[in-house]
DNA sequence: GCTACCACCCCCATTTAGGGGTATTGCTTC
DNA sequence: GAAGCAATACCCCTAAATGGGGGTGGTAGC
Protein backbone atom coordinates (compact mmCIF):
# COMPACT_ATOMS: atom_id res chain seq x y z
CA UNK A 1 0.00 0.00 0.00
CA UNK A 2 1.23 3.03 -0.83
CA UNK A 3 0.99 6.33 1.71
CA UNK A 4 -1.69 8.62 0.29
CA UNK A 5 -0.13 11.06 -2.21
CA UNK A 6 -2.61 13.85 -1.17
CA UNK A 7 -2.29 14.22 2.46
CA UNK A 8 -4.85 17.26 3.60
CA UNK A 9 -2.89 19.96 4.79
CA UNK A 10 -1.15 20.76 8.01
CA UNK A 11 -3.83 22.96 9.26
CA UNK A 12 -5.29 22.86 12.79
CA UNK A 13 -8.71 21.61 13.21
CA UNK A 14 -10.23 24.58 14.82
CA UNK A 15 -7.51 27.87 14.03
CA UNK A 16 -7.80 30.65 16.85
CA UNK A 17 -8.86 32.56 13.60
CA UNK A 18 -9.48 31.69 10.41
CA UNK A 19 -9.02 34.07 7.51
CA UNK A 20 -11.97 34.35 5.28
CA UNK A 21 -12.76 36.38 2.01
CA UNK A 22 -15.95 36.85 0.13
CA UNK A 23 -16.71 37.25 -3.80
CA UNK A 24 -20.53 38.05 -4.13
CA UNK A 25 -21.76 40.70 -6.09
CA UNK A 26 -24.96 40.78 -3.88
CA UNK A 27 -24.49 43.64 -1.96
CA UNK A 28 -27.14 41.98 1.02
CA UNK A 29 -26.11 38.60 1.17
CA UNK A 30 -22.00 39.72 1.18
CA UNK A 31 -23.48 41.48 4.43
CA UNK A 32 -24.88 38.70 5.46
CA UNK A 33 -21.92 35.95 4.64
CA UNK A 34 -19.60 38.60 6.82
CA UNK A 35 -22.10 38.99 9.68
CA UNK A 36 -22.74 35.02 10.08
CA UNK A 37 -18.81 34.70 10.23
CA UNK A 38 -17.97 37.04 11.98
CA UNK A 39 -20.78 35.32 14.49
CA UNK A 40 -18.93 32.53 14.49
CA UNK A 41 -15.95 33.92 16.74
CA UNK A 42 -13.08 31.50 14.93
CA UNK A 43 -13.49 32.89 11.74
CA UNK A 44 -12.48 36.47 10.65
CA UNK A 45 -14.19 38.04 7.08
CA UNK A 46 -10.71 40.07 5.99
CA UNK A 47 -12.26 40.99 2.28
CA UNK A 48 -15.59 40.79 0.48
CA UNK A 49 -15.76 41.24 -3.62
CA UNK A 50 -18.62 42.26 -5.50
CA UNK A 51 -16.73 40.90 -8.81
CA UNK A 52 -14.14 38.13 -9.58
CA UNK A 53 -11.68 40.99 -10.76
CA UNK A 54 -11.60 42.60 -7.71
CA UNK A 55 -11.03 39.26 -6.45
CA UNK A 56 -8.10 38.53 -8.22
CA UNK A 57 -7.00 41.96 -7.14
CA UNK A 58 -7.54 41.97 -3.74
CA UNK A 59 -7.59 38.43 -1.94
CA UNK A 60 -3.73 37.48 -2.76
CA UNK A 61 -3.05 40.70 -0.46
CA UNK A 62 -5.27 39.63 2.04
CA UNK A 63 -4.03 36.07 2.01
CA UNK A 64 -7.46 33.76 3.46
CA UNK A 65 -7.32 30.66 4.29
CA UNK A 66 -10.35 30.72 2.73
CA UNK A 67 -12.23 31.82 -0.13
CA UNK A 68 -16.50 31.66 -0.05
CA UNK A 69 -17.02 32.14 -3.92
CA UNK A 70 -20.62 32.88 -5.83
CA UNK A 71 -20.58 31.22 -9.39
CA UNK A 72 -22.74 33.93 -11.53
CA UNK A 73 -21.28 37.36 -10.85
CA UNK A 74 -20.96 40.42 -13.27
CA UNK A 75 -18.11 39.76 -15.47
CA UNK A 76 -15.69 37.00 -15.01
CA UNK A 77 -17.49 33.91 -13.70
CA UNK A 78 -16.64 32.43 -10.45
CA UNK A 79 -15.59 29.40 -12.03
CA UNK A 80 -12.77 31.43 -13.86
CA UNK A 81 -12.34 33.32 -10.59
CA UNK A 82 -11.10 29.96 -8.89
CA UNK A 83 -9.26 28.74 -11.70
CA UNK A 84 -7.28 31.86 -11.77
CA UNK A 85 -7.04 32.57 -7.86
CA UNK A 86 -5.97 28.68 -7.51
CA UNK A 87 -3.14 29.46 -9.49
CA UNK A 88 -2.09 32.04 -7.46
CA UNK A 89 -2.76 30.78 -4.37
CA UNK A 90 -2.63 27.11 -4.80
CA UNK A 91 -2.78 26.67 -0.77
CA UNK A 92 -5.90 28.66 -0.10
CA UNK A 93 -9.35 26.58 -0.35
CA UNK A 94 -11.96 27.53 -2.27
CA UNK A 95 -15.68 27.11 -1.32
CA UNK A 96 -18.70 27.61 -4.36
CA UNK A 97 -21.57 28.92 -2.50
CA UNK A 98 -24.05 29.07 -4.96
CA UNK A 99 -27.94 28.96 -5.65
CA UNK A 100 -29.54 25.39 -5.98
CA UNK A 101 -30.61 25.81 -9.89
CA UNK A 102 -26.48 25.57 -11.63
CA UNK A 103 -25.94 22.21 -9.71
CA UNK A 104 -24.56 21.56 -13.27
CA UNK A 105 -21.46 23.31 -12.90
CA UNK A 106 -19.99 21.34 -10.50
CA UNK A 107 -18.06 19.51 -13.21
CA UNK A 108 -16.50 22.92 -13.82
CA UNK A 109 -15.75 24.12 -10.60
CA UNK A 110 -14.19 20.96 -9.79
CA UNK A 111 -11.63 21.21 -12.63
CA UNK A 112 -11.42 24.89 -11.67
CA UNK A 113 -9.71 23.51 -8.42
CA UNK A 114 -12.63 24.42 -6.09
CA UNK A 115 -12.23 22.50 -2.82
CA UNK A 116 -16.17 22.23 -2.25
CA UNK A 117 -19.44 22.90 -3.44
CA UNK A 118 -22.18 24.17 -0.92
CA UNK A 119 -25.86 25.45 -1.68
CA UNK A 120 -26.35 29.39 -0.47
CA UNK A 121 -29.63 28.19 1.61
CA UNK A 122 -27.11 26.03 3.69
CA UNK A 123 -28.27 26.35 7.13
CA UNK A 124 -25.49 28.41 9.01
CA UNK A 125 -24.34 25.59 11.30
CA UNK A 126 -23.60 23.39 8.22
CA UNK A 127 -21.80 26.51 6.86
CA UNK A 128 -19.30 26.25 9.59
CA UNK A 129 -19.27 22.62 9.41
CA UNK A 130 -18.13 22.82 5.90
CA UNK A 131 -15.56 25.33 6.32
CA UNK A 132 -14.06 23.07 9.45
CA UNK A 133 -14.24 20.37 6.87
CA UNK A 134 -12.04 22.25 4.44
CA UNK A 135 -9.42 23.20 6.77
CA UNK A 136 -8.64 19.45 7.49
CA UNK A 137 -8.33 18.77 3.49
CA UNK A 138 -12.25 17.82 3.07
CA UNK A 139 -14.14 18.61 0.59
CA UNK A 140 -17.44 19.57 1.17
CA UNK A 141 -20.59 18.46 -0.66
CA UNK A 142 -23.91 18.95 -0.71
CA UNK A 143 -25.92 15.11 -0.99
CA UNK A 144 -27.36 16.17 -4.58
CA UNK A 145 -23.58 17.01 -5.99
CA UNK A 146 -21.65 14.37 -4.10
CA UNK A 147 -24.44 12.00 -5.97
CA UNK A 148 -23.81 13.59 -9.38
CA UNK A 149 -20.33 12.79 -9.28
CA UNK A 150 -20.70 9.12 -7.99
CA UNK A 151 -23.45 9.10 -11.03
CA UNK A 152 -20.34 9.88 -13.19
CA UNK A 153 -17.96 6.97 -12.30
CA UNK A 154 -21.29 4.79 -12.43
CA UNK A 155 -21.85 5.36 -16.33
CA UNK A 156 -18.45 4.72 -17.20
CA UNK A 157 -18.86 1.32 -15.61
CA UNK A 158 -21.82 1.00 -17.77
CA UNK A 159 -20.05 1.50 -20.85
CA UNK A 160 -17.27 -0.95 -20.28
CA UNK A 161 -20.07 -3.62 -19.60
CA UNK A 162 -21.55 -2.65 -22.90
CA UNK A 163 -18.08 -3.46 -24.57
CA UNK A 164 -17.89 -7.10 -25.64
CA UNK A 165 -16.36 -9.03 -23.85
CA UNK A 166 -12.70 -9.40 -25.50
CA UNK A 167 -9.93 -12.01 -24.84
CA UNK A 168 -7.00 -11.27 -23.17
CA UNK A 169 -4.68 -10.44 -26.12
CA UNK A 170 -7.44 -8.51 -27.80
CA UNK A 171 -7.67 -6.35 -25.12
CA UNK A 172 -3.86 -5.97 -24.17
CA UNK A 173 -3.34 -4.95 -27.78
CA UNK A 174 -6.72 -2.48 -27.62
CA UNK A 175 -5.37 -0.95 -24.77
CA UNK A 176 -1.80 -0.58 -26.78
CA UNK A 177 -3.85 0.88 -29.57
CA UNK A 178 -5.13 3.66 -27.17
CA UNK A 179 -1.77 4.50 -26.72
CA UNK A 180 -1.19 5.52 -29.83
CA UNK A 181 1.15 3.01 -31.32
CA UNK A 182 0.90 1.66 -34.60
CA UNK A 183 0.40 -2.18 -35.64
CA UNK A 184 4.40 -2.33 -36.03
CA UNK A 185 4.86 -0.87 -32.41
CA UNK A 186 2.62 -3.09 -31.11
CA UNK A 187 4.00 -6.02 -32.56
CA UNK A 188 7.55 -4.99 -31.25
CA UNK A 189 6.37 -4.35 -27.86
CA UNK A 190 4.38 -7.61 -27.79
CA UNK A 191 6.92 -9.59 -29.14
CA UNK A 192 4.34 -10.84 -32.13
CA UNK A 193 4.20 -10.40 -35.81
CA UNK A 194 2.33 -6.94 -37.21
CA UNK A 195 -0.02 -9.97 -39.13
CA UNK A 196 -1.03 -11.22 -35.85
CA UNK A 197 -1.90 -7.72 -34.41
CA UNK A 198 -3.61 -7.05 -37.84
CA UNK A 199 -5.37 -10.47 -36.96
CA UNK A 200 -6.57 -8.99 -33.23
CA UNK A 201 -7.43 -5.99 -34.78
CA UNK A 202 -9.84 -7.44 -37.04
CA UNK A 203 -11.49 -9.16 -34.11
CA UNK A 204 -11.48 -6.01 -31.86
CA UNK A 205 -13.44 -4.00 -34.03
CA UNK A 206 -16.08 -7.17 -35.28
CA UNK A 207 -16.87 -7.09 -31.58
CA UNK A 208 -16.78 -3.58 -31.03
CA UNK A 209 -18.36 -2.28 -33.98
CA UNK A 210 -16.47 0.01 -34.88
CA UNK A 211 -14.75 0.67 -38.77
CA UNK A 212 -11.27 2.30 -37.31
CA UNK A 213 -9.15 2.59 -35.14
CA UNK A 214 -9.94 5.90 -34.09
CA UNK A 215 -13.42 4.54 -33.41
CA UNK A 216 -11.78 2.44 -31.02
CA UNK A 217 -10.05 4.29 -29.14
CA UNK A 218 -12.86 6.97 -28.76
CA UNK A 219 -15.14 3.89 -27.57
CA UNK A 220 -12.32 2.57 -25.12
CA UNK A 221 -11.39 6.09 -23.68
CA UNK A 222 -14.58 6.96 -22.82
CA UNK A 223 -15.36 3.76 -20.82
CA UNK A 224 -12.06 4.31 -19.07
CA UNK B 1 -32.45 25.09 -16.37
CA UNK B 2 -33.11 21.65 -16.34
CA UNK B 3 -34.59 19.93 -13.54
CA UNK B 4 -31.88 17.44 -11.75
CA UNK B 5 -32.23 13.65 -13.62
CA UNK B 6 -30.90 12.17 -10.73
CA UNK B 7 -33.53 13.38 -7.73
CA UNK B 8 -32.97 11.21 -4.46
CA UNK B 9 -35.27 8.30 -3.72
CA UNK B 10 -38.42 9.70 -1.79
CA UNK B 11 -37.40 8.21 0.94
CA UNK B 12 -38.76 9.97 4.67
CA UNK B 13 -35.80 11.25 6.37
CA UNK B 14 -36.11 9.49 9.65
CA UNK B 15 -37.82 6.20 8.89
CA UNK B 16 -39.62 4.63 11.72
CA UNK B 17 -37.47 1.61 11.58
CA UNK B 18 -34.55 1.08 8.75
CA UNK B 19 -33.12 -2.34 7.86
CA UNK B 20 -29.91 -2.89 6.85
CA UNK B 21 -27.67 -5.48 6.32
CA UNK B 22 -23.80 -6.25 6.78
CA UNK B 23 -21.35 -7.91 5.08
CA UNK B 24 -17.83 -8.58 6.85
CA UNK B 25 -16.08 -11.33 7.17
CA UNK B 26 -14.52 -11.31 11.06
CA UNK B 27 -17.23 -12.13 13.66
CA UNK B 28 -15.86 -9.55 16.30
CA UNK B 29 -16.52 -6.91 14.04
CA UNK B 30 -19.33 -7.95 12.60
CA UNK B 31 -21.15 -8.37 15.92
CA UNK B 32 -19.69 -4.58 17.13
CA UNK B 33 -21.82 -3.17 14.46
CA UNK B 34 -25.05 -5.04 14.80
CA UNK B 35 -25.04 -4.71 18.33
CA UNK B 36 -24.01 0.02 17.50
CA UNK B 37 -26.99 -0.27 14.49
CA UNK B 38 -29.39 -1.35 17.21
CA UNK B 39 -28.65 0.76 19.54
CA UNK B 40 -29.28 3.67 17.35
CA UNK B 41 -33.15 2.97 18.08
CA UNK B 42 -34.30 3.70 14.79
CA UNK B 43 -32.17 1.24 12.59
CA UNK B 44 -32.46 -2.86 12.78
CA UNK B 45 -29.97 -5.39 11.69
CA UNK B 46 -31.69 -7.62 9.15
CA UNK B 47 -28.59 -9.60 8.31
CA UNK B 48 -25.13 -9.97 8.63
CA UNK B 49 -23.38 -12.21 6.25
CA UNK B 50 -19.77 -13.23 6.15
CA UNK B 51 -19.03 -13.19 2.55
CA UNK B 52 -20.27 -11.75 -0.86
CA UNK B 53 -21.65 -14.92 -1.74
CA UNK B 54 -23.67 -15.45 1.17
CA UNK B 55 -24.68 -11.79 0.71
CA UNK B 56 -26.19 -12.49 -2.93
CA UNK B 57 -28.06 -15.58 -1.63
CA UNK B 58 -29.43 -13.55 1.71
CA UNK B 59 -29.60 -9.89 1.04
CA UNK B 60 -31.87 -10.60 -1.74
CA UNK B 61 -34.77 -12.14 0.13
CA UNK B 62 -33.81 -9.50 3.40
CA UNK B 63 -34.75 -6.48 1.28
CA UNK B 64 -32.99 -4.07 3.16
CA UNK B 65 -33.05 -0.58 2.96
CA UNK B 66 -29.22 -0.27 3.24
CA UNK B 67 -26.12 -2.93 2.93
CA UNK B 68 -22.68 -1.96 5.24
CA UNK B 69 -20.09 -3.90 2.59
CA UNK B 70 -16.73 -4.44 3.75
CA UNK B 71 -13.98 -4.93 0.70
CA UNK B 72 -11.58 -7.32 1.53
CA UNK B 73 -13.76 -10.50 2.00
CA UNK B 74 -12.73 -14.21 1.65
CA UNK B 75 -13.66 -15.31 -2.32
CA UNK B 76 -15.32 -12.77 -3.69
CA UNK B 77 -14.90 -8.76 -3.37
CA UNK B 78 -16.75 -6.39 -1.77
CA UNK B 79 -16.59 -4.35 -4.88
CA UNK B 80 -17.52 -6.91 -6.94
CA UNK B 81 -20.60 -7.97 -4.40
CA UNK B 82 -21.62 -4.65 -4.18
CA UNK B 83 -22.09 -4.66 -8.48
CA UNK B 84 -24.23 -7.73 -8.53
CA UNK B 85 -26.26 -6.44 -5.18
CA UNK B 86 -26.57 -3.62 -7.28
CA UNK B 87 -28.07 -5.40 -10.42
CA UNK B 88 -30.46 -6.98 -8.32
CA UNK B 89 -31.57 -4.50 -6.05
CA UNK B 90 -30.88 -1.33 -7.63
CA UNK B 91 -32.53 0.54 -4.66
CA UNK B 92 -30.85 -0.48 -2.08
CA UNK B 93 -28.50 1.83 -0.58
CA UNK B 94 -24.90 0.30 -0.64
CA UNK B 95 -22.42 1.96 1.72
CA UNK B 96 -18.50 0.37 1.42
CA UNK B 97 -16.69 0.07 5.00
CA UNK B 98 -13.13 -0.05 4.93
CA UNK B 99 -10.00 0.27 7.08
CA UNK B 100 -7.99 3.42 5.94
CA UNK B 101 -5.05 1.78 3.71
CA UNK B 102 -7.29 0.66 0.66
CA UNK B 103 -8.78 4.35 -0.15
CA UNK B 104 -7.26 3.27 -4.05
CA UNK B 105 -10.77 1.44 -4.06
CA UNK B 106 -12.63 4.54 -4.50
CA UNK B 107 -13.17 4.70 -7.54
CA UNK B 108 -13.75 0.71 -8.55
CA UNK B 109 -16.71 0.99 -5.78
CA UNK B 110 -18.37 3.86 -6.91
CA UNK B 111 -18.09 2.50 -10.42
CA UNK B 112 -19.47 -1.24 -9.45
CA UNK B 113 -22.30 1.37 -7.62
CA UNK B 114 -21.94 2.31 -4.16
CA UNK B 115 -23.33 4.89 -2.66
CA UNK B 116 -20.67 5.77 0.20
CA UNK B 117 -17.36 5.33 1.03
CA UNK B 118 -16.69 5.07 4.89
CA UNK B 119 -13.40 4.15 7.14
CA UNK B 120 -14.58 1.64 9.52
CA UNK B 121 -12.93 3.76 12.36
CA UNK B 122 -15.73 6.36 11.79
CA UNK B 123 -17.61 7.73 15.07
CA UNK B 124 -20.48 6.32 15.59
CA UNK B 125 -22.20 9.61 15.47
CA UNK B 126 -20.75 9.64 11.97
CA UNK B 127 -21.99 6.11 11.39
CA UNK B 128 -25.65 7.28 11.87
CA UNK B 129 -25.06 10.68 9.93
CA UNK B 130 -23.87 8.98 7.03
CA UNK B 131 -26.84 6.25 7.32
CA UNK B 132 -29.17 9.02 6.98
CA UNK B 133 -27.38 11.12 4.33
CA UNK B 134 -27.90 8.08 2.66
CA UNK B 135 -31.52 7.43 2.50
CA UNK B 136 -31.75 11.36 1.42
CA UNK B 137 -29.85 10.78 -1.51
CA UNK B 138 -26.65 11.87 -0.18
CA UNK B 139 -23.58 9.97 -0.67
CA UNK B 140 -21.16 9.89 2.29
CA UNK B 141 -17.50 10.03 1.83
CA UNK B 142 -14.62 10.82 4.01
CA UNK B 143 -12.37 13.91 3.94
CA UNK B 144 -9.38 11.91 1.66
CA UNK B 145 -11.89 10.39 -0.44
CA UNK B 146 -13.71 13.44 -1.39
CA UNK B 147 -10.53 15.18 -2.21
CA UNK B 148 -9.48 12.04 -4.49
CA UNK B 149 -12.26 12.60 -6.27
CA UNK B 150 -12.14 16.64 -6.44
CA UNK B 151 -8.22 15.42 -7.10
CA UNK B 152 -9.38 13.48 -10.69
CA UNK B 153 -11.38 16.26 -11.90
CA UNK B 154 -8.84 18.99 -11.33
CA UNK B 155 -6.16 16.07 -13.55
CA UNK B 156 -8.72 16.47 -16.66
CA UNK B 157 -8.27 19.76 -16.14
CA UNK B 158 -5.08 20.21 -16.32
CA UNK B 159 -4.59 18.06 -19.29
CA UNK B 160 -6.74 20.51 -21.33
CA UNK B 161 -4.55 22.97 -20.58
CA UNK B 162 -1.31 21.20 -21.65
CA UNK B 163 -3.31 21.05 -25.11
CA UNK B 164 -1.92 23.49 -27.14
CA UNK B 165 -4.11 26.16 -28.73
CA UNK B 166 -6.26 24.74 -31.56
CA UNK B 167 -7.76 27.69 -33.72
CA UNK B 168 -11.61 26.91 -34.04
CA UNK B 169 -11.91 24.97 -36.97
CA UNK B 170 -8.92 22.61 -35.66
CA UNK B 171 -11.33 21.54 -32.47
CA UNK B 172 -14.07 21.09 -34.92
CA UNK B 173 -12.04 18.88 -36.94
CA UNK B 174 -10.61 17.20 -33.67
CA UNK B 175 -13.94 16.14 -31.81
CA UNK B 176 -14.83 14.60 -35.25
CA UNK B 177 -12.24 12.63 -35.34
CA UNK B 178 -12.93 11.39 -31.65
CA UNK B 179 -16.10 10.48 -32.91
CA UNK B 180 -14.35 7.93 -35.24
CA UNK B 181 -15.13 9.68 -38.42
CA UNK B 182 -12.92 9.65 -41.03
CA UNK B 183 -11.75 12.55 -43.23
CA UNK B 184 -14.09 12.23 -45.79
CA UNK B 185 -16.93 11.77 -43.24
CA UNK B 186 -15.46 14.99 -41.81
CA UNK B 187 -15.55 16.96 -44.70
CA UNK B 188 -18.85 16.05 -45.84
CA UNK B 189 -19.81 17.01 -42.11
CA UNK B 190 -18.14 20.23 -42.33
CA UNK B 191 -19.03 20.65 -46.08
CA UNK B 192 -14.78 20.86 -46.75
CA UNK B 193 -12.70 19.30 -49.23
CA UNK B 194 -11.39 16.48 -47.73
CA UNK B 195 -7.79 18.24 -48.23
CA UNK B 196 -8.56 20.82 -46.77
CA UNK B 197 -9.29 18.16 -43.18
CA UNK B 198 -6.18 16.94 -43.91
CA UNK B 199 -4.52 19.71 -44.16
CA UNK B 200 -6.07 20.73 -41.02
CA UNK B 201 -4.98 17.90 -39.14
CA UNK B 202 -1.85 17.82 -40.03
CA UNK B 203 -1.70 20.90 -38.17
CA UNK B 204 -4.01 19.48 -35.43
CA UNK B 205 -0.98 16.94 -34.81
CA UNK B 206 1.60 19.10 -35.13
CA UNK B 207 0.33 21.58 -31.89
CA UNK B 208 -0.91 18.50 -30.03
CA UNK B 209 2.59 16.72 -30.68
CA UNK B 210 0.75 13.31 -32.18
CA UNK B 211 1.73 11.32 -34.87
CA UNK B 212 -1.60 9.79 -36.00
CA UNK B 213 -5.36 10.20 -35.39
CA UNK B 214 -5.15 7.26 -32.42
CA UNK B 215 -2.86 9.07 -30.61
CA UNK B 216 -4.76 12.37 -31.08
CA UNK B 217 -8.16 10.61 -30.30
CA UNK B 218 -6.47 9.11 -27.01
CA UNK B 219 -5.60 12.46 -25.96
CA UNK B 220 -8.27 14.15 -26.68
CA UNK B 221 -10.52 11.99 -24.80
CA UNK B 222 -8.24 12.37 -21.75
CA UNK B 223 -8.64 15.23 -21.52
CA UNK B 224 -12.89 15.83 -21.48
C1' DG C 1 4.26 44.21 -43.73
C1' DC C 2 3.89 40.35 -40.92
C1' DT C 3 1.30 36.75 -38.95
C1' DA C 4 -2.64 33.66 -38.19
C1' DC C 5 -6.46 31.48 -39.92
C1' DC C 6 -9.07 29.58 -43.57
C1' DA C 7 -9.68 26.72 -47.78
C1' DC C 8 -7.87 24.37 -51.29
C1' DC C 9 -4.39 21.60 -54.33
C1' DC C 10 -0.49 17.89 -55.67
C1' DC C 11 2.59 14.03 -54.63
C1' DC C 12 3.99 9.70 -52.45
C1' DA C 13 5.35 6.33 -49.02
C1' DT C 14 3.32 4.03 -45.36
C1' DT C 15 -0.41 2.26 -42.72
C1' DT C 16 -4.65 0.48 -42.18
C1' DA C 17 -8.93 -2.29 -43.11
C1' DG C 18 -11.05 -6.16 -44.74
C1' DG C 19 -11.15 -10.41 -47.27
C1' DG C 20 -9.28 -14.68 -47.57
C1' DG C 21 -6.29 -18.57 -45.39
C1' DT C 22 -3.48 -22.39 -41.94
C1' DA C 23 -2.07 -24.62 -37.59
C1' DT C 24 -1.85 -25.54 -32.63
C1' DT C 25 -3.80 -25.60 -28.15
C1' DG C 26 -7.22 -26.29 -24.72
C1' DC C 27 -11.88 -26.68 -23.22
C1' DT C 28 -16.57 -28.12 -23.55
C1' DT C 29 -20.19 -30.97 -25.29
C1' DC C 30 -22.05 -34.83 -27.08
C1' DG D 1 -12.99 -39.92 -27.27
C1' DA D 2 -14.42 -37.36 -31.16
C1' DA D 3 -16.53 -33.04 -32.63
C1' DG D 4 -16.87 -28.32 -32.04
C1' DC D 5 -15.31 -23.99 -30.53
C1' DA D 6 -12.63 -20.02 -28.98
C1' DA D 7 -8.21 -18.28 -28.54
C1' DT D 8 -3.59 -17.85 -30.08
C1' DA D 9 -0.33 -16.88 -33.79
C1' DC D 10 0.91 -16.63 -38.27
C1' DC D 11 0.48 -15.76 -43.67
C1' DC D 12 -1.21 -13.55 -48.40
C1' DC D 13 -3.49 -9.98 -51.14
C1' DT D 14 -5.65 -5.48 -52.33
C1' DA D 15 -7.88 -1.17 -52.00
C1' DA D 16 -8.48 2.58 -49.31
C1' DA D 17 -7.06 5.79 -45.86
C1' DT D 18 -3.64 8.20 -43.64
C1' DG D 19 0.74 11.16 -42.67
C1' DG D 20 4.07 14.24 -44.12
C1' DG D 21 6.07 17.20 -47.51
C1' DG D 22 5.40 20.75 -50.53
C1' DG D 23 2.43 24.79 -52.45
C1' DT D 24 -1.41 28.81 -53.61
C1' DG D 25 -4.55 32.54 -52.53
C1' DG D 26 -7.80 35.16 -49.67
C1' DT D 27 -9.12 37.57 -45.39
C1' DA D 28 -8.40 39.76 -40.96
C1' DG D 29 -5.74 41.82 -37.21
C1' DC D 30 -1.84 44.23 -35.26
Amino acid sequence: MKPNPLKPAPLATKPSLCKVALVEDQQEIRERWTRLLESFGDFSCVCACSSGEEALRVIPAARPDIVLMDIFLPGMSGIECTAQLKGLLPKTQILILTASDDEEMVFPALEAGADGYLLKQSKPAHLREALLDVLNGGVPMTSGIARRVAEYFRQRAQLRDEMVRLSPREKEVLAMLAKGYSNKEIAVNLSLSVETIHGYLKHVYEKMHVRSRAEAVAKYMSSI
